[in-house]
DNA sequence: CGGAATTGTTACAGCTTTGTGACACCCGCT
DNA sequence: AGCGGGTGTCACAAAGCTGTAACAATTCCG
């Protein structure tokens, strides 16, 4: 489920923005003021962050560069809403590392349009939203995967490890990063646990025909890559 | 057959959109103003409705915003009309939820080319405005549905349940979410809540050989789709 | 070549999640 | 007030996953 966070003092706008999100299919977190946005952040990772420009107590912008300097955040997508008065603010919000803007008034389908524009740009989704990789198919909306069009069978973890690899092919993930990404962030597991889990990935992908596309590079970790 | 809802007191331009419409194929109802359109929604359920700004007793974002909060009624597209001097106020219309507007003076074409474009976009009713999926069928009109063309029996939340995933099948719905859309948004109520629902619902469809449509993913949520 | 470190593989116990039936409550109807 | 259908919650049963440990295989390095 993609999670989207506003941040916008105003209720109305918020309940809006929260029916036309919910039409999508989307679920929205909502925070009146930086301050409350960071708290959120602090235990809540949303996929995208729906930044007002105007806002009570710091300006977005500043909410906006506090997250280009937390490595965590950093690369988490931002759109600005600005209103159209506030035209020459935009360009302040891009350089200051917004992925798009929204001048308001917009349309729900506008919205709901940039938004899927800017995840597709930050997840490499195609335009149904669903990842690609090699000989593998993902979508999310289904929770459903596929080797070479046959349909895998996968549990929670091996859904979930799969979603982050597919979602960023090529990069070597440690054991350490892979059970920040991959597993629900409760407490510690022992990092064999992700061996198991590669293993168990693995073996559901061989009977398609997917050998060799998760590697193993001793001593660093793994990474979903053409054999 | 496609069938629009008018909702506009000037009769004029009532007759003239129905000409448009007849010739595009569809059928139109019609309202004067917000009651009678309501009284007529009540008993029957068009794919769009059409809604001008300006109507006497309550303007028609009333309408609106009342229909949003009607699960329903939350799904019907709504195109708004507007005068070339409401111009500012059809952005009120888009936030209030509207899918699309329209500014008048219009031609026939246009109108009936966004009406196409909204109703694509939207959910995937036949021409009836029965939904289908697989062997169910549910007609919101009549609030009734089938599984091979025998009638089921539903109470009203199984129906909302059932209304709710064949209109976004293949779909997952986590529990909150599921209670989000298809429950009356009075209260809290427990998750499990939905579990409960769902196997009333499943215990319904059962008789008439509709097994394992709708799915369950652990830990995600429920799904419609084909066994 | 041998040993150490790293990873693959398997089995299993425990736990979480879900299915299921029962029950009490609410509400509209008679 | 009594009745009956519908709904939410709880408790228990069943199913499915997952983490861990233990052992095998592989790689690395001297």
């Amino acid at each position: 489920m993609t999670t989207i966070l506003f941040v916008e003092d105003e209720a109305p706008i918020r309940d809006l923005v929260r029916f036309a999100l919910s039409r999508a299919g989307m679920t929205m977190l909502e925070a009146g003021d930086n301050a409350e946005a960071e708290r959120l952040l602090a235990s809540r990772r949303p996929d995208l962050i729906l930044l007002d420009w105007m806002l009570p107590g710091g300006s977005g912008i500043e909410l906006l560069r506090r997250l280009r300097r937390n490595p965590e955040l950093r690369d988490l997508p931002v759109i600005m809403l600005t209103a159209l008065a506030e035209e020459e603010q935009k360009v302040r919000g891009l350089e200051a590392g917004a992925d798009d803007y929204l001048t308001k008034p917009f349309s729900p389908a506008e919205l709901v349009a940039r938004i899927r524009a800017v995840l597709r740009r930050a997840t490499g989704a195609d335009e149904q939203g669903r990842l690609r990789f090699d000989s593998l198919e993902l979508d999310p909306a289904t929770r459903r995967a596929w080797c070479r069009g046959h349909p895998l069978q996968l549990g929670p973890t091996e859904y979930r490890l799969l979603h982050f690899l597919i979602a960023h092919p090529g990069r070597v993930y440690t054991r350490a990063q892979l059970l920040d990404y991959a597993w629900p962030p409760d407490e510690a597991r022992e990092e064999r646990t992700v061996d198991v889990a590669i293993r168990r990935l693995r073996k559901a992908l061989e009977p398609h025909g997917a050998q060799g596309l998760i590697q193993t590079l001793r001593g660093a970790g793994y990474r979903l890559d053409h054999a």
